[in-house]
DNA sequence: GCAGTGACTAGTA
DNA sequence: ATACTAGCCACTG
């Protein structure tokens, strides 16, 4: 019936509200499994190119962007969420953001 | 079936 | 404040 973890993940991302967003942890805890912020991001990465999931509304706890060592998606992350109306304080969403 | 990997997090120094 | 470590567990080959 799950029919996967990553599709959990999926559905529960697509059900972040616009200009609002959440942790990786904080994906977890909704599906029931605190521990497992690595594999959300790990869904999310699984996502096409093309996919209709807004995953630029899932950050790190602390507010800032994931990527590291991608040049595109992260600053690909950050235009989105700004045209979404997320404004950064810095490198970082302040908390107020958070769901 | 086993070992390696990783878009995290919390703890320690 | 930054840097490093350990734990976490689904997914891949």
């Amino acid at each position: 019936m799950t029919g996967g973890f990553r599709e959990q993940v999926w559905a529960i991302v697509s059900a972040i509200p616009h200009g609002k967003v959440l942790s990786y942890g904080d994906v977890a805890a909704i599906l029931g499994r605190p521990r497992m912020a690595r594999q959300v991001g790990w869904a999310l990465a699984a996502l096409s190119p093309d996919t209709l999931v807004p995953w630029q509304r899932v950050v790190l706890r602390t507010g800032e962007i994931a990527f590291r060592g991608d040049p595109v998606r992260g600053p690909e992350q950050r235009r989105r969420l700004e045209s979404e109306g997320v404004a950064f304080d810095g490198d970082r969403i302040p908390k107020g953001y958070f769901s």
